[in-house]
DNA sequence: GGTTGTTCCTGAACACTGTTCATGATGTTA
DNA sequence: TAACATCATGAACAGTGTTCAGGAACAACC
């Protein structure tokens, strides 16, 4: 055990992950986590080599308490739900993005610089490679999903950001998510998701049953 | 005309495109900026009221400066080849993005915060446009492909960037990009990204069928 | 010619940022 | 008691975006 007042590693990513989502990534400094941890900032060098990586072990565990899915609902008689299975993991990882403020901004920061965000594409390819043999078919699309979510997610939290600072364009804020057009499309956020991933499945059931 | 030694924003925005093709987006400071036109850092702020508008701006030119694809050419005997033409304008942009450092991540951070990039998505909906009636189809797709073509452009500037600084893990830096699996399918990071939106244009093809 | 007004820039300052480094106080182990 | 790893201090470095009062340079008007 530690003494008191003395921190670890862990800690430290904790307390980052609650400023994130209580005040956003734009006011997660190094200065004011100290602060927070009534730490001097060089401290928080020692847990850490620097705000990159802390971002990343900020990032995999905003991914490592995405719901998790259970893959046994999707195997019915025998037959694989895959496109079930694959969409349920991609709206369970929607929904870990959401629960942090600014959550898509810092996974997407992460995984462009290559560090971590493993889990999310491992656990996109589930459902993906239980039907296509071809291991750079499902890598391709599964970081195809995994843009889509990132980016949409990306852009529907900026959105709420800017809807709560009042600084959006009337004309775009009138219109509620429940709109609805002359079809069954998207109503809200979570429907076009699901439509844009659903869209890129059935492409890929095309695409598996002609090479078939 | 201005005096020899006076700027407008176009000047402003220009420069800051050549130091962001040259140095990249970590260098592109103020500071910097003003430096290069010899000025005074708080000169900028005559012609943009801040640094996140001056990314917009630069931003809108790397997209404007896309390719232009002639349209006339997916159209055969009065046939419409939606799905090459937004194909086309999908890698068109592509290579916009591609055609100046870190231009994916200028482009991406802008659209998030929904600042510019509306000519992106104009173009690709081109294409889905003429075959799709419902408009929130049509504009859920166009914005799924284009987070596509982001998030792979980034990713794969990102890793031009880790490369030339030697930075990378040998195991993956030592397959070229040239090497090929067992199928037909990507070979380069060009043809991951026309197999992803193959899979969308295949997927919204079926969808327009089913509905029809 | 003098005045007003616009355009574009200076120079200094403010309030931050991430990061480094020598130093020091604890607690554990030998 | 001596050595060691752990975890922190406090000061400094070298930047960052941004603001603001002021000042040249030029054009237009009376």
């Amino acid at each position: 055990m530690s003494k008191p007042g003395t921190y670890t590693r862990d800690d430290v990513v904790e307390t980052a992950l609650r400023i994130l989502d209580e005040f956003g990534l734009a006011d997660l400094s190094m200065r004011r986590l100290a602060g927070v941890l009534d730490v001097q900032p060089s401290a928080l060098y020692w847990h850490v080599p620097n705000k990159q990586t802390l971002l990343a072990l900020v990032s995999d565990q905003i991914i490592d308490r995405a719901r998790v899915v259970d893959h046994e609902a999707f195997n019915h008689d025998g037959a694989l739900d895959w496109k079930g299975l694959t969409l349920a993991e991609s709206l369970a990882l929607r929904d870990a993005l959401l629960a942090f403020r600014d959550g898509a901004e810092v996974v997407s920061s992460t995984l462009a610089l290559g560090l971590g965000a493993d889990g999310a594409l491992t656990r996109i390819r589930a459902g993906i490679d239980a039907v296509c043999s071809d291991g750079e078919i499902a890598r391709v699309t599964a970081e195809s999903i995994l843009f889509l979510v990132l980016g949409q997610v990306w852009h529907e939290q900026q959105r709420m950001q800017a809807d709560s600072l009042g600084v959006v364009a009337p004309a775009v804020a009138a219109q509620p998510a429940e709109f609805n057009g002359t079809s069954d499309s998207g109503r809200g956020p979570a429907d076009s998701l699901e439509f844009g991933i659903g869209l890129i499945l059935d492409g890929l059931e095309k695409k598996l049953a002609t090479t078939h």
